[in-house]
This record gives structure tokens, C-alpha cells and sequence, in this order.
DNA sequence: GCATTAAGGATAT
DNA sequence: ATATCCTTAATGC
């Protein structure tokens, strides 16, 4: 551990399930296909067989998994540079990936994507580290959702998110969630956006936080952490 | 305690 | 002008 920095290849849990780029992979798009999505499409469909590995040059993807009663479980988002590993040659499997914006994307087969990493060291280690962090948040996510009751994983969503991307002014730790609705805390979190908002509300009248659509200042941190663990809430 | 549905209001495109 | 999001209430498990 030298210069008091971490080893580079700590994994870091991200809250919001998205995952590190690999910007390297630019460099190799010329081996792969080239393809166009507009918004709303779909490049992965539950049912049809689809195997590359797919770079994101630009735009966002979503990941999530349709079952045959149409119950869709939301699993994770792609930003550029950002890769998805569909693997799946049989018509059994559940996967969806949506172009949520328009995106242009290039696919790998394995056996490309296979031969590209061999020749790369650095970009192998970026790969697997990638493969890893997704495995590793899945494994929390599993956790979390097995052991916590839906307002638990909120507060701790609300806790974590406040810890690693919260901005401290004077008594009060302020969060930017433009970007993060309250739906989207609701998919993560494996909850409904009512019972979101319902907490969040619940929280204001507790004094914990003050909100609006743009940003959440969390006044009472230690008060939130211990709703975590609480066994009663009315709300 | 939480999901679901419905319905109204606010905000963004 | 239409989509998306937030909020509240009612109801059911």
C-alpha cells in the first residue's frame, strides 16, 4: 500500500448498480460488430438466444429479468463503456436489455472476446474486476433481500448513498438525486415507489431529512442508521 | 408492514 | 402536449 492509496484492484461496492467502465475496450471495437438501438428498443429478449458481450460506446442500457408471468426484476444499468455479458445460447432464459436511450453498442462473441483479453493483460484484470463487482453486489443484493424488510434496504440505501456520495455543509450531509427518483430507488431497493415515498415522508416528519425533487439533506445520520435496524415503524 | 390501485398535481420534454 | 414523476388515500393481505 504505497502512498497511503489502495491497492488498484480493491473492488468498490457501488450503491447504484452500475459498474466500472473499461474504456480499453475502445481499442478493439474494429474486431467486434457495430450496432445502432434507438430508445425504447430491445437488444437482449427473454426467450431468444443471444451470446456476445456487449461494449457500450454510447448511450444506456438496462438489465433486468422478465419471468413467463411478465414480472419484470430490475438488475442493473450500462453507461458508456460500460459492458453487459449476455451469454445465453438456449431459449430458456429470462434476460432483457433495453436501449434506454439511443445507443450504439458493439458485440463480442466469446471466442473474440476471449482472444482480445488474452493479448491484453491490463484488460483482462479490468474484465474479471468488472465480472467480480457484479457478482460481489449481487451477492449483498441477495443478502439484503433475503434478510431486511423493504423499509430496512431503503434506510440502508438512503445511508450508503449518504456516505459515499454525500456532501457535508455545516449540520447536514446534502445528496444530488436528480438522477436517482424515487423509482429508481424503488427497483434497486426491491420495493414499490409508493412505500418510497411514504418512507421519505416519514422521514421529514421525523426531522431525519429534508427533501425535494433535486436534492435530500440528511440532518440526523445516526438517527437513520438506527432505523435500519428498527423492528417497529408506523408510517 | 407493505403492495396495489387509483387519481390528482407537479415538472420535464 | 405528453410523458414521467411524486404524493396521498383507500383497500387488502
Amino acid at each position: 500500500m504505497e502512498n497511503g492509496k489502495l491497492p488498484d484492484c480493491i473492488i468498490k461496492m457501488p450503491i447504484i448498480p452500475t459498474f466500472d467502465p473499461i474504456e480499453e475496450l475502445n481499442m478493439y471495437t474494429s474486431l467486434g460488430s457495430l450496432h445502432t438501438f434507438a430508445r425504447g428498443s430491445k437488444i437482449v429478449s427473454p426467450g431468444i438466444p443471444f451470446s456476445n458481450v456487449i461494449f457500450l460506446i454510447s448511450g444506456q442500457l438496462d438489465v433486468s429479468m422478465v419471468s413467463r408471468n411478465g414480472e419484470e426484476k430490475y438488475l442493473l444499468e450500462v453507461f458508456k463503456n460500460g459492458i453487459a455479458v449476455a451469454l445465453n445460447q438456449n431459449d430458456d432464459h429470462e434476460f432483457q436489455i433495453t436501449a434506454v436511450k439511443d445507443c450504439t453498442v458493439c458485440f463480442f462473441p466469446l471466442d473474440m472476446m476471449l482472444a482480445i483479453l488474452s493479448q491484453n493483460t491490463r484488460l483482462l484484470k479490468n474484465f474479471i474486476l468488472n465480472l467480480i463487482q457484479k457478482t460481489q453486489y449481487f451477492m449483498y443484493q441477495s443478502r439484503d433481500l433475503y434478510q431486511s424488510r423493504p423499509s430496512a434496504r431503503v434506510f440502508s440505501f438512503l445511508y450508503n448513498l449518504c456516505l459515499t456520495k454525500g456532501n457535508r455543509v455545516n449540520d447536514y450531509y446534502e445528496l444530488a438525486v436528480e438522477n436517482v427518483s424515487q423509482k429508481t430507488i424503488a427497483k434497486i431497493t426491491g420495493t414499490h415507489p409508493v412505500t418510497v415515498c411514504k418512507l421519505f415522508t416519514y422521514l421529514s416528519k421525523e426531522g431525519i431529512i429534508k427533501k425535494n425533487r433535486k436534492v435530500i439533506k440528511v440532518y440526523d445520520l445516526n438517527k437513520l442508521c438506527n432505523l435500519i435496524a428498527n423492528e417497529e415503524l408506523t408510517y
